[in-house]
DNA sequence: CAAGTTGGTATCGCCGCGATACCATAAGCT
DNA sequence: AGCTTATGGTATCGCGGCGATACCAACTTG
């Protein structure tokens, strides 16, 4: 039983439990897993990491891919577009209201919702430090960024009077710590 | 850190990774992840669990896409079919000597494996206790079969001389009862 | 033995996905 | 300054996974 299930295997059917609910849960709204979860990511990316690359990145995917897929989004009204002010190349996402509303009932599932609210709290502890620690093991081993948060990040600098960012040396706004962040290397 | 990332963008996250690397996994061989995942069910499933619609149970994909994907399977030499002599309707699939090679060297993908290897034996422990209870709630959430060993099934009998099987009524040969079962249903 | 049920396949259309080629802007070099 | 290279993003192509539907063959039930 230690063995069989593995943890390989867990993850596997897990995933794939998840994969079928986020295709369930976008049905009404024609949104695949994909869309959902670019959604989610742009809903809570900073700044700095609300690019078409980033979600990319973010997703394992193609830039080409995901292009199409935030074209989409976009013209079915749950992104808009703004233009960044420095380099003219890069797109900014934000979610609209439409967007942010869709999140709110598919993501997560409900199922999940659920589940993991009855979870027992020592539990969630446990099984959340676990994965935190596979997530970063497998992020390293295949040398792909680690999409954390300020507090998390080598870079992050706490000065007298406010937060700034070690890599931009831009000064944070509080809000921007608690978001995903592209630059984000764990400690 | 205890709600961000919480444990269910953790759970998203290592899917997404997974998914990735058994696209990549596969690409050698040409076989994308449902292949492999349904070869590696069908490498481990028991006499009764090793039919196409047990493996559409198993991945939550529709019958006649799994058909599509075993056709193709058996096509390339990964599968062998045998027809069940009770109930002629019936397809029984066995991994090729092929099958069980790319299988080898695929699922888990080398980095999984690789992790996996490195984590304390602790972590794993508690990680592996986590996630046992999250799939049997979630399965349980959505009414879907949970697909374990005969250890864990509630009607496994053990007798005085063999093991047998409450649901079919027969005796089970030592190998079969390390094997995933469909009729399988936790105590 | 007729009627309903179940395991499996055939076929259709949609669309996610990688690969490639391409464009526009930016950065570095001399 | 210009020339070259690098980078963010899009357009387009072809492949194939996927659900839905319809269908067939074998079993089951009255």
């Amino acid at each position: 039983m230690s063995i069989n299930p593995s943890v390989y295997t867990l993850v596997e059917r897990i995933s794939n439990l998840l994969r079928n609910e986020l295709r369930a849960a976008g049905g009404a709204s024609q949104l695949e897993p994909v869309h959902l979860q670019a959604l989610d990511y742009l809903d809570r990316a900073n700044a700095y990491s609300n690019t078409p690359l980033a979600v990319a990145e973010y997703l394992g995917l193609s830039k080409g891919n995901i292009s199409q897929r935030l074209i989409a989004l976009e013209r079915e009204g749950y992104l808009k577009r703004g233009v960044d002010k420095a380099d003219r190349r890069i797109s900014h996402l934000l979610t609209t209201a439409k967007g942010q509303s869709v999140l709110k009932s598919a993501v997560p599932p409900p199922t999940w919702r659920q589940v993991l609210a009855r979870l027992p709290t020592d539990e969630t502890k446990a099984l959340h430090e676990g994965l935190v620690r596979l997530l970063r093991q497998l992020q390293a081993a295949q040398g792909q960024r680690s999409f954390g948060v300020c507090h998390t990040c080598r870079f992050f600098l706490r000065e007298a009077t406010q937060f700034r960012c070690g890599v931009t040396k831009e000064p944070l706004a509080v809000e921007q710590t608690s978001r995903i962040c592209r630059e984000h290397e764990p400690h």
